[in-house]
DNA sequence: GCCAACGTTGGC
DNA sequence: GCCAACGTTGGC
Protein backbone atom coordinates (compact mmCIF):
# COMPACT_ATOMS: atom_id res chain seq x y z
CA UNK A 1 0.00 0.00 0.00
CA UNK A 2 1.49 3.53 -1.19
CA UNK A 3 0.41 6.50 -1.50
CA UNK A 4 0.56 9.30 -4.88
CA UNK A 5 0.41 12.31 -6.37
CA UNK A 6 -1.01 12.37 -9.80
CA UNK A 7 -1.23 15.52 -11.63
CA UNK A 8 -3.91 16.27 -14.48
CA UNK A 9 -5.03 19.41 -16.13
CA UNK A 10 -8.62 19.87 -15.34
CA UNK A 11 -9.07 21.78 -18.75
CA UNK A 12 -8.12 17.71 -19.95
CA UNK A 13 -9.45 15.83 -16.95
CA UNK A 14 -10.75 17.51 -13.54
CA UNK A 15 -11.98 15.49 -10.57
CA UNK A 16 -15.46 16.31 -11.14
CA UNK A 17 -15.18 14.80 -14.72
CA UNK A 18 -13.71 11.52 -12.83
CA UNK A 19 -16.74 11.62 -10.34
CA UNK A 20 -19.13 11.85 -13.59
CA UNK A 21 -17.05 9.45 -15.51
CA UNK A 22 -19.04 5.68 -16.37
CA UNK A 23 -18.14 3.94 -13.01
CA UNK A 24 -16.28 7.23 -11.61
CA UNK A 25 -13.56 5.43 -13.05
CA UNK A 26 -10.92 6.60 -16.21
CA UNK A 27 -7.87 5.53 -17.84
CA UNK A 28 -4.96 7.63 -16.82
CA UNK A 29 -4.03 8.53 -20.37
CA UNK A 30 -1.26 10.74 -21.75
CA UNK A 31 1.67 10.52 -19.46
CA UNK A 32 5.08 10.12 -21.47
CA UNK A 33 7.81 10.54 -18.79
CA UNK A 34 9.22 7.07 -17.67
CA UNK A 35 9.54 7.90 -14.59
CA UNK A 36 5.87 8.39 -14.33
CA UNK A 37 4.94 5.69 -16.46
CA UNK A 38 7.26 3.09 -13.80
CA UNK A 39 5.60 4.50 -11.37
CA UNK A 40 2.51 3.59 -12.87
CA UNK A 41 3.29 0.32 -14.77
CA UNK A 42 5.71 -1.27 -11.72
CA UNK A 43 4.81 -0.38 -8.48
CA UNK A 44 1.23 1.13 -8.11
CA UNK A 45 -0.84 -1.57 -6.67
CA UNK A 46 -4.55 -1.88 -6.69
CA UNK A 47 -5.85 0.00 -3.59
CA UNK A 48 -3.38 2.67 -3.38
CA UNK A 49 -4.49 6.12 -2.72
CA UNK A 50 -3.97 9.34 -4.74
CA UNK A 51 -4.02 12.54 -4.52
CA UNK A 52 -6.06 14.02 -7.19
CA UNK A 53 -3.72 17.45 -8.58
CA UNK A 54 -5.08 20.15 -10.74
CA UNK A 55 -1.58 21.33 -13.05
CA UNK A 56 -1.47 23.93 -15.43
CA UNK A 57 -4.85 26.08 -14.49
CA UNK A 58 -5.25 29.48 -12.23
CA UNK A 59 -5.39 27.28 -9.07
CA UNK A 60 -2.99 24.70 -9.11
CA UNK A 61 -3.53 22.02 -6.24
CA UNK A 62 -4.69 19.10 -4.53
CA UNK A 63 -8.95 19.05 -5.64
CA UNK A 64 -9.66 15.36 -4.66
CA UNK A 65 -8.66 11.68 -3.97
CA UNK A 66 -8.38 8.98 -6.35
CA UNK A 67 -7.58 5.26 -6.06
CA UNK A 68 -5.88 2.68 -8.27
CA UNK A 69 -8.34 1.04 -9.85
CA UNK A 70 -6.96 -2.09 -12.39
CA UNK A 71 -3.81 -3.58 -13.53
CA UNK A 72 -1.39 -1.38 -15.63
CA UNK A 73 -2.37 -2.19 -19.66
CA UNK A 74 -1.46 -0.19 -22.61
CA UNK A 75 -2.66 3.21 -23.44
CA UNK A 76 -4.36 3.06 -26.23
CA UNK A 77 -3.99 6.94 -27.10
CA UNK A 78 -0.42 6.14 -27.93
CA UNK A 79 -1.38 3.83 -31.01
CA UNK A 80 -3.89 6.57 -32.80
CA UNK A 81 -2.07 8.38 -35.26
CA UNK A 82 -4.70 11.63 -35.05
CA UNK A 83 -4.48 11.60 -31.14
CA UNK A 84 -1.93 13.95 -29.78
CA UNK A 85 -0.92 11.31 -27.01
CA UNK A 86 0.17 9.48 -30.77
CA UNK A 87 3.92 7.90 -30.00
CA UNK A 88 5.19 6.93 -34.04
CA UNK A 89 7.70 4.71 -31.77
CA UNK A 90 5.46 2.19 -30.02
CA UNK A 91 4.54 -0.38 -31.67
CA UNK A 92 1.46 -2.66 -30.38
CA UNK A 93 3.42 -5.38 -29.82
CA UNK A 94 5.37 -3.96 -27.62
CA UNK A 95 4.05 -1.04 -26.40
CA UNK A 96 5.98 2.09 -24.80
CA UNK A 97 3.24 3.54 -22.74
CA UNK A 98 1.19 2.14 -19.92
CA UNK A 99 -1.65 2.75 -17.64
CA UNK A 100 -3.97 2.46 -14.79
CA UNK A 101 -8.06 3.10 -14.28
CA UNK A 102 -8.16 5.35 -11.48
CA UNK A 103 -11.19 5.25 -9.55
CA UNK A 104 -12.87 8.57 -8.16
CA UNK A 105 -12.77 8.35 -3.97
CA UNK A 106 -13.71 12.24 -3.10
CA UNK A 107 -13.99 15.89 -3.74
CA UNK A 108 -11.67 17.73 -1.43
CA UNK A 109 -11.39 21.77 -1.30
CA UNK A 110 -9.04 22.89 -3.27
CA UNK A 111 -6.07 22.10 -1.22
CA UNK A 112 -3.90 25.28 -3.44
CA UNK A 113 -0.03 24.65 -4.19
CA UNK A 114 1.11 28.30 -2.10
CA UNK A 115 -1.39 26.66 1.04
CA UNK A 116 1.10 23.21 0.70
CA UNK A 117 4.24 25.28 0.02
CA UNK A 118 3.31 27.78 3.44
CA UNK A 119 3.32 23.95 5.81
CA UNK A 120 7.19 23.59 7.14
CA UNK A 121 5.29 19.46 7.25
CA UNK A 122 5.78 19.73 3.64
CA UNK A 123 8.81 20.75 3.19
CA UNK A 124 10.35 17.38 1.81
CA UNK A 125 7.52 16.96 -0.15
CA UNK A 126 8.30 15.90 -3.75
CA UNK A 127 5.97 17.90 -5.47
CA UNK A 128 7.40 21.20 -3.90
CA UNK A 129 11.01 20.14 -4.93
CA UNK A 130 12.31 22.84 -7.34
CA UNK A 131 12.28 22.49 -10.77
CA UNK A 132 9.81 19.24 -10.15
CA UNK A 133 7.91 18.10 -13.56
CA UNK A 134 6.77 14.71 -12.77
CA UNK A 135 3.18 14.31 -13.01
CA UNK A 136 2.96 10.47 -11.16
CA UNK A 137 5.05 10.70 -7.54
CA UNK A 138 4.69 8.80 -4.26
CA UNK A 139 3.78 10.39 -1.47
CA UNK A 140 5.28 9.36 1.84
CA UNK A 141 2.87 8.16 4.70
CA UNK A 142 3.71 10.97 6.98
CA UNK A 143 2.82 13.43 4.14
CA UNK A 144 -0.40 12.01 3.52
CA UNK A 145 -1.15 11.80 6.89
CA UNK A 146 -1.17 15.48 7.77
CA UNK A 147 -2.64 16.35 4.32
CA UNK A 148 -5.53 14.08 4.74
CA UNK A 149 -5.65 14.93 8.76
CA UNK A 150 -4.35 18.41 9.44
CA UNK A 151 -5.13 19.98 6.02
CA UNK A 152 -8.24 18.68 5.19
CA UNK A 153 -9.95 16.97 8.30
CA UNK A 154 -10.47 13.59 6.28
CA UNK A 155 -9.99 10.85 9.27
CA UNK A 156 -11.43 8.20 6.97
CA UNK A 157 -8.36 8.44 4.71
CA UNK A 158 -6.11 8.22 7.79
CA UNK A 159 -3.85 4.37 8.21
CA UNK A 160 -5.79 3.08 5.25
C1' DG B 1 2.97 34.87 -22.71
C1' DC B 2 7.26 34.31 -20.21
C1' DC B 3 10.79 31.58 -18.70
C1' DA B 4 13.31 28.33 -15.57
C1' DA B 5 14.06 23.72 -15.20
C1' DC B 6 13.99 19.45 -16.88
C1' DG B 7 13.87 15.15 -20.11
C1' DT B 8 14.87 13.44 -24.63
C1' DT B 9 17.15 13.22 -28.96
C1' DG B 10 20.80 12.65 -31.98
C1' DG B 11 25.40 13.84 -33.81
C1' DC B 12 29.92 12.87 -32.85
C1' DG C 1 29.02 8.09 -23.56
C1' DC C 2 29.07 13.07 -23.89
C1' DC C 3 26.57 17.10 -24.48
C1' DA C 4 24.26 20.78 -27.22
C1' DA C 5 19.92 21.61 -29.08
C1' DC C 6 15.39 21.14 -28.71
C1' DG C 7 10.69 20.37 -26.86
C1' DT C 8 7.80 20.23 -22.76
C1' DT C 9 6.12 21.24 -18.17
C1' DG C 10 3.97 24.20 -15.23
C1' DG C 11 3.89 28.19 -12.09
C1' DC C 12 3.48 32.90 -12.37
Amino acid sequence: MQYWLMKSEPDEASIDDLAAAPGQTLPWVGVRNYQARNFMRDTMQIGDLAFFYHSSCAQPGIAGICSVASEPYPDETQFAAVNPYFDPKSARDNPRWWLRDVAFECKTRLLTLAELRACPELAGMRLLARGNRLSIMPVSSGEWQFITGALLGLDQFKSK
